[in-house]
Order: C-alpha cells, then structure tokens, then sequence
RNA sequence: CGGGGUGUAGCGCAGUUGGCCAGCGCACCGCGUUUGGGACGCGGGGGUCGGCGGUUCAAGUCCGCCCACCCCGACCA
C-alpha cells in the first residue's frame, strides 16, 4: 500500500529482503526481540506449503500427531550431543502458577526427545514398527541474530519423527523424505535444490547422518532448506526404544527425523524476486490470479463489474482474487500486486467487455512484453496452460541463475576469489581442520556432498591431499 | 556476549548556541473531482519527544544512568 519504492536487489538486498515482507504484508516484527507475527497473506503460502507436503506425507504412508511444547530439561541431557548442540539455545520455564517448577521445563526447540520417550512407551514388538508420525508445530530456539522467515526465536515446522527395525529401513526413510523434499521444492516451489549430505561438522546435533537441500539465494548465500536424518540407534538408545525382534531378541530401534520450516518461504522470496517486489511460485500463491476492474462512469463500472463476475466464476478452479478499492486508481493497484507477486493479472475494462477479451499480464516478464490478449472462451484452459508455463520459466531462471554461480576453482586462490560471488564445488579431503580453516578465511561452509556424485580422483582445494569426492562450499544464511 | 549506530505521530524525517503553541512528507478520516501503469483539491484526526534522574526561571535540545531496536563479528533450521 505505500507508494515508496523497495532499495534495489543490486544495491543493498538485505534491505530490499526485509522492506519487502513489511510492504508485502508477509510479516511484521512483533513486541519480542527476534519474534514475527506471520500476517495472512505470508500465513496463506504457508499454509500451501503445509497442504502440498502434507498430501505427500500421508501418501508415503506418514500419520500427523501432536506433541507437548514443554520438555522436562532430563531429556534434552539424555542425548550428549543433541544437548551439547541444543543447550546455548535453550528458553527454559522455571515458574509455574506462581511456583518454582521442581524440574525446569524446557520450550521445544525439536521435539526428538519427547518422541523418543513416547516411543519407548508404545514400541514393544517388531510387529509396532515402523511408526511414521508427523507433527506440525511450533518450537523456540535463543538465535542471537535473527532475521524474518530465515532464522526467529520462534518459527513453524513440520517434523517427522519415525522408527524403524534396521539401519536400512531408516535410511531408506531418510533418502526417501530429502527425495519428497526436494520434489515439492521444485515442482511446487520451482526452487532449485541441491540434495546431499552434511559433513560432520554440519549435521544435526545427536545425528547419525544429515542430509539437507540446499538453495543459491539472488545474492548467491545458499539457504538450508529442509533437512533430514538419520539417528541411528543414538535416541533410541537414549530413550530405551527397544522392541522383541522375530527371533524374540531385544533390539534398539532405528530412528530418523526430518523438517522443513518457514524458513522455506524466505527460499521463496529470494529466489524468485525482483526489484519490484515478489514472485510468486503458481502453485503455492497465495493469489494466482488478481483481477483488476477499469471503468469511468458508474454505468461502465456495472458493464465491467458484471464481466467480472462471469470471469471470476470461470476461474473458480484458481485462487482468484477481485481488487474491487474504489479508491484506488488502476495504475496503483497495477503495482501494487506486482510487488505481492501475484503471478498473473486480469485485467477487465470496457474495451474487454465490448471485444470478449482480457489482458492477461504475467508477472515474471515486465512490461508490455508479458500481457497476452486472450479472448474470454476457454479462459480457464488457457489460464492453466500459462500459470504452468509460469511455472517452467521460474524454475529455468533460478537453475540458469544457480548454474551460472557454481564455479569449480583449481587452486584456493581461486577458490577465495569466487566465493564472494558463488559457490565454489570443490574437492574436500574431509578433514574437519581444512573445512574450519576455509570458514575461518573465507566464511564459506561446506553445504553438502550432492547425493549421487561419483567417486573420482582430485586433490583437496586446502591442503592438496588425495580426495575423493567434491563438496559444495558457500556463505550461507 | 564484543565493536558500531539509532530512538520525535503508523512509516520516513526536520527541530540552530536550551526560549512562545512540537513541525514536515507519506499513510489515515470526510467531501468533491478523477480512474487502461503509482491522481488531485479542500477540510480534519493523531505525540506522555524510549525510560528514570539531574542542571536551569525554562529541556526534544545539556549531563548521568538504564532500556529497546538495527548493523558488523562468534552461534544457528
């Protein structure tokens, strides 16, 4: 609704990043260090985001279920890792009804822990397994700095929790969620991901193995996006989750967990939008279709509002919403969704109404360039066509985008060169002394060794040793 | 938690060496004219000047302490 003008991607993209989600109505900073209140129209593509990996969830056999938000402090100590990783970050509740609790309660930051204690209670044969739960929700971490969507003291989630009767069975889950993950980011998101594996030092606390998606941000920063591990028998040896096997033996459980956040939504914003504000992917918009009214006269607002009506019935299919501010001018409200990103625009004016037409205006290509002339038969057929087109052209720019920002330097030199301006994917001997000592120099960290990559023959991009394989390394959020 | 910065209307800001009634733009409300790429006129509403204390006849302005937020580092989905 304001008038003023976002800064430029080029010229200060933090700026432009955060301006964005206040004008957007996509959030707002709430009275809490470090808290957002996620307003409606940034609630409508989580929800989305919800309704797309859900569908996936249940069809890979997953069930939802809710878990408390407050931990005893006993269990997060179970796991000697997971609470060495978790304890900095902790919001712990001392005071109860006015009574000091005997033991602290600690707010969720992930909920491994109160599972694995659920799960010791319910699993006692092989015959209990596997158990694939999910839970939407809610949990706290203390971040030092925060940022909108990418890192706050509280956000939303899904977690799934499951356990299973060997290590095969678990990892399998493990590959089989980063492989839902990494579908919905691109076929739904249309965000490039990068599947692979964590080294060491960037896995998740208590973890076995961590496997991750990794998004290039517009300003070349790679973005964890979603993740998910596997736990081995660490939590189930913390928790006692043991079961009778087939040969009537004790065995610990084999578990995993996985999540995607609202994190997700700022992988949105910054790979798909321009200096005009967002972009937003078709099949997750919160509005797909706005339809803007034009007339001058009360009789040509009946003409045209009654068009608009026939119109927007057409397209019940779509998320279709009618800007109908009478106190607005057309020219503003032309801007004013370009900058929410709603994919594509109708709009509806006398002319229209006389020629059976509309004017389709896309909002990835600007200007005159992008407005089609469709004539009003078949428009729903002919809408789906273009909002899956929509689709195709923003995945091939962030993947253009990406591809042209992955380097692959011969020496460190070269290596500290590119990493301002990209990724660099290079040999990494695996080392954890090289992997720390190129973040001390460069900031960059290792993201992830992409799933499938071949072994081959190299020397580390540090210290020149045999190496195996490559390593994505990058800044990163 | 270290380094730097900022607090005056919802947002962005001005306010001189302390001085009369705390102002401007945008947003908001009312009326009218407008409306195919960010309209205009007229009229209006909205403030314990971040907080506490001090100096002074007089403090948004000077001094002290505190608080909050932002940016840069260490930590992170």
């Amino acid at each position: 609704m304001s008038e003023d003008k976002l800064p430029k991607q080029s010229e200060n993209f933090s700026e432009w990043y955060n301006q964005l989600i206040q004008k957007a109505e996509m959030a707002d900073y709430a009275p809490v260090r470090g808290c957002m209140v996620v307003r409606p129209y940034g609630w409508a593509l989580w929800e989305n985001i919800q309704k797309e990996l859900d569908a996936r969830f249940k069809a890979s056999g997953h069930v939802n279920a809710a878990f408390p938000l407050f931990i005893p402090m006993s269990f997060l100590e179970k796991e000697k890792e997971h609470v060495e990783g978790f304890a900095p970050e902790l919001a712990v509740v001392t005071i109860g009804g006015g009574q000091t609790l005997e033991e602290p309660l600690v707010v969720r930051p992930t909920s491994e822990t109160i599972i694995g204690y659920m799960y010791s209670k319910w699993v006692k044969s092989y015959r209990d397994l596997p158990i694939l739960i999910n839970q939407w929700a809610n949990v706290v971490r203390w971040e030092m700095r925060t940022r909108m969507f990418l890192r706050t003291l509280e956000f939303y989630w899904q977690e799934g929790h499951t356990a299973h009767e060997t290590a095969q069975e678990a990892e399998e889950e493990t590959l089989k969620i980063l492989d839902l993950y990494t579908d919905f980011a691109i076929n739904e998101a249309a965000v490039p991901v990068i599947p692979g594996i964590k080294s060491d030092a960037e896995k998740f606390a208590g973890a076995q193995r961590s496997y991750t998606i990794e998004a290039m941000m517009l300003d070349t920063k790679a973005l964890q996006s979603g993740t998910s591990h596997n736990l081995g028998q660490n939590f189930a040896k913390a928790f006692d989750i043991q079961y009778l096997d087939r040969n009537n033996e004790q065995q610990f459980a084999w578990t995993t967990s996985w999540g995607l956040s609202t994190r997700f939504i700022g992988a949105i914003i910054m790979t798909h939008g321009d200096d005009q504000g967002l972009i937003m992917p078709p099949r997750l918009a919160p509005i797909q279709i706005v339809i803007v009214p034009i007339f001058r006269s009360e009789q040509e607002q009946e003409v045209v509002m009654t068009r608009v009506k026939e119109i927007s019935a057409q397209l019940s299919q779509f998320r279709v919403k009618v800007d109908d501010r009478e106190n607005l001018t057309p020219g503003f409200k032309f801007n004013d969704w370009e900058m929410r990103g709603v994919p594509l625009r109708i709009e509806i004016g006398p002319r229209d109404v006389a020629n059976n037409t509309v004017v389709v205006a896309q909002r990835d290509i600007p200007g005159k360039a992008g407005k089609l002339f469709l004539s009003t038969e078949n428009l729903a057929t002919q809408v789906e066509d273009i909002l899956n087109k929509f689709h195709d052209r923003l995945l091939e720019k962030a993947t253009n985008f990406r591809d042209s920002h992955i380097f692959e330097p011969q020496d460190y030199a070269e290596f500290q060169k590119i990493i301002s301006n990209g990724w660099a994917y290079a040999y990494w001997c695996g080392d954890p002394t090289c992997e720390d000592a190129i973040k001390q120099e460069t900031k960059a960290t290792t993201r992830c060794r992409d799933l499938y990559q071949e072994k081959s023959e190299g020397k580390c991009i540090y210290c020149g040793e045999p190496a195996q394989y490559k390593t994505y390394f990058a800044r990163a959020y």
